[in-house]
RNA sequence: GGUCCCAUCGUCUAGUGGCCUAGGACACCGGCCUCUCACGCCGGGAACACGGGUUCGAGUCCCGUUGGGAUCACCA
């Protein structure tokens, strides 16, 4: 069993392109075949180097490794001629000569007129060539009978070849185009499966006819549904058609991007989280659904949320690192102590959907100087709070072991001694710890602050009121 | 316009003729928990596009209508 990814560099690695890849290798995975990863390059103009590297970074950020490749189509050239060659031989393939602005003409004349956009079949039964013009080489389509798409995913699709064109398999410069290309590469690369795009259907009787001319065995296929954006047109800039990196950017975890793209079109039961491996179990192409379905960016941060949620602590200190530095928060030298700051984390995982959050909110343990929002100093940082805050630094001060039971033994009696409730004391220690009024329980962000940065930024809270 | 595909809550979906008074998830709205914010828990509103058949029985099968999408390049 052998699958492919077949992108072609002309653009990043977009979210439609990752699910295409991302079922490739569920599926490679789920029969013990292999994944093939073959860059289709045909087009010089639009092709880049860059993109190549940017396509593949993003499968390995993903986790998507194929087992072979990358293979380019401009390597493979004298491959794609000599399939020309016989099918130029055996009569099924003839050169055209006509001119790219005499084809628009009749493509225009067809439209206006309403018929099927088709090559009028000019140079089809040429005998002579036409000196001074270099021809592209044109396959003899067959004009009788229908073509059968067995589709995993569709079923049974039927196209009628008088539909079907005259289609280029190679240009006036020598060069192949796609048509032709992904045939000859999945037969070379004894490609099983054909897992794609839907906007791919309508290529597929055409393939299957060059299948059947060079006789060559046809694959199986599956089409995907599209992945649209929330105003039901194709995935653009606008709803997600970025780069995947463009998620690494913005905190998301490979594996909850990898888990939002599999739920879209397919489904297990009710379940919403899996793990990879369980997506390789279950991966199935019965389980597919048909219809296009719609990128809903909340649901992602949710699982993104999940993820975060349920990652060790550990794990994701050293993620977040980098957007730490990112933030200025600490400096690429700069060594952190790796333990605390998993405490740290621990603290912050159920309240941060992103590692952007995480980051921003780890700044308070972290910096040596916050900043208090406006509104909240306001608020609780005044002589209404102000002895609270000097009792419980000068608690804080004279305990010689910090735990969180002591500090919430702390705190409890100096509410009860004012007469006032627990919210009272903890808001404005909430503020002079953190700057802001929201945070993890009070204790734990004192136990995980320490004893030395807590009475610090209570000493200067209490300062900032006189 | 031709051809092809698709159609269950706003969105992702469960559903493979009786388990459907249509289930789950995101989002939204209430409530509980509570030192704040989250998390969590409980509850709420919200869908079978429409019209014909077939059948004892249709969200599920068939036909049509409507709506959406894809594709028709010397792009892939």
């Amino acid at each position: 069993m052998r699958v492919r990814f077949a992108p072609s560099p002309t653009g990043y690695l977009h979210l439609g392109g990752a699910r295409t890849a991302l079922f490739n290798w569920l599926y490679a995975k789920h029969n013990n075949g292999a994944c093939i990863l073959r860059i289709e390059d045909t087009d010089r103009t639009r092709s880049t180097d860059e993109y190549i590297d940017e396509i593949i970074k993003g499968m390995n950020w993903l986790g998507l490794e194929c087992d072979e490749g990358p293979f380019r189509q401009t390597d493979r050239f004298d491959t794609y001629k000599s399939y020309v060659e016989r099918l130029l031989n055996d009569g099924k393939a003839y050169h055209c000569y006509c001119s790219p602005e005499e084809l628009d003409k009749n493509r225009k004349e067809a439209m206006k007129e309403g018929r099927a956009l088709k090559y009028n079949g000019r140079c089809r039964d040429l005998k002579e060539p036409v000196p001074g013009v270099d021809p592209v080489v044109r396959f003899r389509m067959p004009q009788e009978g229908s073509t059968v798409v067995d589709d995993l995913i569709r079923g049974t699709v039927t196209f009628e070849n008088e539909q079907l064109d005259d289609l280029i398999i190679q240009r006036s410069d020598g060069t192949p185009t796609y048509n032709l290309t992904v045939v000859v590469d999945d037969v070379d690369m004894e490609i099983t499966h054909v897992i794609r795009g839907d906007d791919h259907l309508n290529n597929t009787p055409r393939q299957i006819q060059l299948y059947q001319a060079l006789e060559y065995e046809i694959p199986r296929f599956a089409h995907l549904p599209m992945i649209l954006g929330s105003d039901k047109a194709r995935l653009s800039k606008r709803h997600g058609a970025t780069s995947v990196m463009a998620y690494y950017d913005m905190g998301y975890l490979p594996d909850a991007i990898v888990n939002y793209l599999v739920r879209l079109g397919w489904s297990y039961g009710d379940q919403e989280v899996f793990t990879r491996d369980e997506l390789i179990k279950y991966f199935s192409f019965e389980s597919v659904g048909k219809a296009a379905s719609i990128f809903n960016p909340e649901k992602l941060l949710w699982l993104n949320s999940q993820y975060i949620m349920n990652s060790s602590p550990e794990e994701l200190a050293d993620l977040v690192i980098p957007f730490l530095v990112k933030d200025g928060t600490v400096s690429e030298e700069q060594e952190l102590d790796r333990q605390w700051l998993s405490r740290a984390v621990h603290t912050l995982q159920e309240r941060a959907k992103t590692l952007v959050e995480l980051a921003a909110s780890l700044r308070y343990y972290i910096a040596e100087e916050i900043e208090y929002d406006e509104k909240a100093r306001k608020k609780f940082l005044n002589t209404e709070s102000r002895e609270l805050l000097v009792e419980l630094k000068e608690g804080l001060d004279a305990m010689t072991e910090f735990s969180e039971e002591g500090i919430e033994k702390l705190f409890k009696d100096v509410a009860e001694q004012h007469e006032v409730k627990l919210g009272k004391v903890a808001q404005p220690v909430r503020v002079s710890l953190t700057g802001g009024t929201q945070s993890p329980g009070i204790f734990e962000v004192i136990d995980v602050m320490g004893k030395e940065k807590t009475v610090q930024r209570l000493e200067r809270a209490i300062q900032s009121i006189s």
